[in-house]
DNA sequence: TTGTAGGCGTTATCAT
DNA sequence: ATGATAACGCCTACAA
C-alpha cells in the first residue's frame, strides 16, 4: 500500500504539501500541485480513511437502524438514504434492530459512526444507549410525510363513489410509528368531504404486537362483529388491507362490489394482489434521501432544513362504486 | 471519550496491559485483570475500533454489492448476511450496483474493508477494478445451490398432474446469474421422469435484458405464436411466471384450469398472487448467511467449506391437474 | 508557500 | 507477568 509518505517522497516534496493538494486545505503552487499529482497517478496512492478518521475524529459511515428487509418501505428507504450518502462521499450501513440485542449496540458505538438514522419502532430504546454517536429519527431529522394530501384524496374518491360509511383499520403502534398522523388525516379529510365518522367503525389497538396480514383479518373479524353497517374500508397499510379483504371474501363479501378497501404504501404486493388494492403511495426513495440529506448536515453542524414528502392517493380494483 | 490510557492510569497499570485483558493476547495476573476490570466499567471504556483498524489492518467492516434492493432475494440474502456478520463482530454495508458508478468505487476502496461479497450480475466488472479488497461471488465462496431437487419436485409434481409438454421461459441472462443451472436441472428432471423436451417450448434468450413481468408477457406471446401444444410452463422466477399468467389469461387461458404455471424463487409475491403460485423456494437466507461466513473464514485466512443450499418445491394454486 | 513534528488510540515488539 | 515505546497513516498547528 503506497502512503502519502511515499507520494511525498516521489514528488519531492513533504507530507504535508501532499495533503494540502489532497484535501485542498491550502494554497499551492501550481508547480508542485502537478508534481504531486503526477506522483499520486503514478503511484497510484489512495487516501487511507481509516487513519484519516483516526486523525480527524470523522469517518464518513454512517448507519441507518431499520426493523427488517422484509417490508418494501424500508428497503426504499434504503435505497433513497443511499443515493444521498454516496454523493457526500459515506458509506452506509444498515443494522437489523433484531440483531441489536446480540451485544450489538456495544459493538457499533466504538466504530466511530458519524451517525444514525433511526428508523424503527424502537428508536427511543436505542437512543438511550447510544450516547456516543448521533441516533436521529424522522423527526429529529426534520422530514415529515404529508399524509394529509393522499387520505383525503382517498377519502374524496371513496365518497364520489357513494361511500359514506367507512371502517378504518389502526393496528396497534398508534403512537409510536407514525400511523397516529394517518389517523389524525383520516378525520381531517372526513370533515372536509362531509362524512359523519361512526366511532364504533375504528378499529384500534388490537392485541398483537404488528400490524400485518393476521392483524388486518383480525381486525375484520372484530369489525363484523359490532353490527355497524358499513361499505368501505380503510387501513393503516397494505398489508392489513390485504388480510382484511381476505377475511371479509371469506365472510361472503365481494370486493370491491360489497366492500371497497383502501390499503396505505403501495407496497409491491398492492399492484399484484387481486383484486389490486388502491392504496396511499408515499415518496419513500425521497424521504430516505432527504432523511440523510438532513443526516449529513447536522453531521456537519448545520440545521437540516425543513422537507415535507408528499403522498398520492392511487385507485385500483380494490375501491369502486357498489354494485 | 476515555482512551486505554485513561484506564490504565484509573487502575494504575500500563496501556500494555489494559490491551492484553481487553483482548486476551497475554496471560494477566487475576489481580491486576480485576483492577483494569474496575476501571474500564468505571470509566465506561470501550476501544476504538478506529485506531484498533489502523494498527491492526483489520477494520471488521465488510460490505455487500447488490443489485438492487427491490427483490426479495436480495433483502433476505442482506438479512441472512448480516445474521453471520453480527455474531463475528462485523458491520456490514450494502452498496449498489447503480451507485458505483458515480466515483464510489475508489471511494471503497480506500475504507480497507475486509471483504466485499459480490452478488451482482457486474461481478467480473467490479473484480476487475478493485484490487485492493478481497472481493468474492457466490461461487469464489464455495458456496451452491441445489436447485435439482426443487426443479425435480415440481417436475415430478406437474407429470403427476398429467403434464407432460412442459414450455420453459429462460430469460435472457442464463450464462450470468445462475439461471443455466435451472436449465439443466430441468432437463435432467424431465430425463428422470421420461418426459420428452419439445425444443419448440423453450423459449430463451429475448431482447430485453431483464428478467421481469414483462418479459414474462413477452415470452408467452413468443410461446403462443410457434403454435406448438403446452399444458404447462416453468419460468426461471416468480416475476417472469407471474406476466406469463397474465398473458396467458389475457388470451382466454385459465391458470391452473388451462395450463399450470411454476415460478421460482418464493418471493413474497407468488403467495399473494392470485391465483397464488407454486414456485421453487430457495433458502436465501441461509445463502446469505453462508456466504457472510465463508468470507469471514478467507478473511482470517481460512478456507471456507464448501456448502449446499436446498431448494424446495412449493404447491400453490398455480398448478394442478388440467380440468 | 512549504516543511517539521506532535498527536489521534491501538497493537506489538522488546526489554525488564 | 508487566511496562516502554515505536509503528500504523494522516492531520494540523507552528516554524521557517
Amino acid at each position: 500500500m503506497t502512503t502519502r509518505k511515499d507520494v511525498a517522497e516521489y514528488a519531492g516534496v513533504s507530507v504535508a504539501t501532499v495533503s494540502n493538494v489532497v484535501n485542498g486545505t491550502k494554497f499551492v503552487s501550481d508547480e508542485i500541485r502537478a508534481k504531486v499529482e503526477d506522483a499520486i497517478r503514478a503511484l497510484d496512492y489512495r487516501p487511507n480513511m481509516v487513519a484519516r478518521s483516526l486523525a480527524t475524529k470523522e469517518t464518513r459511515h454512517v448507519a441507518i437502524l431499520v426493523d427488517n428487509l422484509k417490508n418494501g418501505y424500508y428497503t426504499e428507504m434504503l435505497e433513497g438514504a443511499q443515493s444521498a450518502a454516496v454523493q457526500y462521499g459515506y458509506i452506509v450501513s444498515f443494522i437489523l434492530c433484531d440483531f441489536l440485542n446480540q451485544g450489538g449496540i456495544l459493538d457499533i458505538a466504538s466504530r466511530g459512526l458519524d451517525g444514525i438514522i433511526l428508523a424503527t419502532v424502537r428508536a427511543g430504546e436505542v437512543k438511550a444507549v447510544m450516547k456516543q454517536t448521533a441516533c436521529m429519527t424522522q423527526g429529529d431529522l426534520n422530514v415529515e410525510i404529508d399524509y394529509a394530501k393522499g387520505v383525503s384524496q382517498a377519502v374524496h374518491s371513496l365518497r364520489k363513489h357513494g361511500h359514506s360509511d367507512i371502517a378504518f383499520l389502526a393496528g396497534t403502534r398508534i403512537a409510536e410509528d407514525g400511523s397516529h398522523i394517518r389517523w389524525d388525516c383520516f378525520r381531517e379529510a372526513c370533515r372536509k368531504e362531509g362524512i359523519r365518522i361512526n366511532r364504533k367503525l375504528i378499529i384500534d389497538a388490537n392485541a398483537r404486537q404488528t400490524t400485518d396480514e393476521d392483524a388486518g383479518i383480525e381486525a375484520v373479524q372484530r369489525l363484523l362483529a359490532t353490527g355497524e353497517h358499513f361499505t368501505s374500508v380503510m387501513a393503516i397499510n397494505d398489508l392489513m388491507a390485504i388480510g382484511a379483504i381476505r377475511e371479509l371474501e371469506r365472510n361472503g363479501y365481494r370486493v370491491p362490489e360489497d366492500v371497497s378497501v383502501v390499503g396505505c404504501d403501495n407496497s409491491q404486493l398492492s399492484k399484484y394482489y387481486s383484486p389490486s388494492l388502491s392504496t396511499i403511495d408515499v415518496q419513500v426513495f425521497e424521504l430516505g434521501r432527504t432523511m440523510m440529506h438532513n443526516l449529513i448536515d447536522v453531521i456537519r453542524g448545520e440545521a437540516p432544513g425543513h422537507k415535507t414528502i408528499a403522498s398520492e392517493y392511487i385507485e385500483r380494483e380494490s375501491a369502486a362504486d357498489r354494485s
